[in-house]
DNA sequence: ACGAACGCAACTGCAATTGTTACGTTTTGC
DNA sequence: GCAAAACGTAACAATTGCAGTTGCGTTCGT
């Protein structure tokens, strides 16, 4: 599905970043960890920093870090972050033309949808990016050498 | 959004027929109904047909028609019938490669939206057809003379 | 047997997303 | 100060998925 590459590579990211949440990362070492470009990776993460999840730094020493702790952080947040909507998003702009079935229609699946996503939000809100960090971590446990 | 444009194909389709279960409907008449090409339209609802929800007939009166009672055909029904599904549907091939955070996010949120999905079958199940068909159809009242 | 319909395969066209390159800006360390 | 390293952003190329289209075969009914 295409949904699912950038909220992946945002929860995989920050999963990690949950494992040791002082380490700076660059887009570059994340990039080459998910096997994407570092110009990918900062886009997608420019987003969670304008949401309040991350902080970026510039210049030499700079990279990613949590902007709180990480236990603060849901799946929803991530998910909401991205404002990738599972509900088509209001194209209901009232054409005459449209028969009735159709509009009868569109609004009978929007309310369920809307409905869905929102316990979609709900139950992603229940679980924490903590969460999903195991014990042993290889990436994490490399520390900041970044071999090449 | 791309899902809904097939479902709103199916969805559209099925409300007019619900209107007037015995009418005979070409797919280029769905078509033009519409908004689309015939070809379109055989590729849609021959996924409701292998669901066992419509019948098309070959040959010179030929075209389609409801394979049941309306009654007896839900939002499920159809959303189903066209396999278009949340959840990434199983490329979890267990790739060594794949780092444990990676793996454990995937497995993590897959549980939450196969609930989730399930959740919009539920819903989607408990609305047949027929209540999406309102008394006043034009398209339905111009009965079967098909005029260009 | 001819016309009208479906069935199906192949191709094109379009739109969205990702990947890539390039360049500017900011910061650190020397 | 100045070079290196990082982000920020824009522009472009590559990819992908899907709708649309064409074409042809097949199957019926008249």
């Amino acid at each position: 599905m295409k949904r699912n590459s950038r909220l992946s590579l945002a929860l995989h990211t920050l999963g990690h970043m949950a494992g040791d949440p002082q380490r700076m990362r660059t887009s570059a070492d994340i990039a080459d960890h998910v096997g994407t470009n570092p110009v990918v990776v900062r886009r997608v993460l420019g987003k969670l920093r304008e949401a309040g999840l991350l902080r970026s730094e510039k210049g030499h020493s700079g990279g990613w870090r949590l902007a709180k702790s990480a236990a603060d952080i849901s799946l929803a947040d991530v998910y909401l972050a991205l404002d990738e909507r599972l509900v088509s998003g209001g194209s209901e702009d009232s054409d005459p033309s449209r028969c009735s079935v159709e509009v009868g229609l569109q609004v009978r699946v929007a309310e369920v949808l809307e409905d869905i996503e929102a316990q979609l939000v709900k139950r992603l809100g229940e679980t924490s990016i903590v969460e999903v960090h195991p014990s042993s971590c290889g990436y994490c446990e490399a520390g900041s050498d970044s071999e090449k």
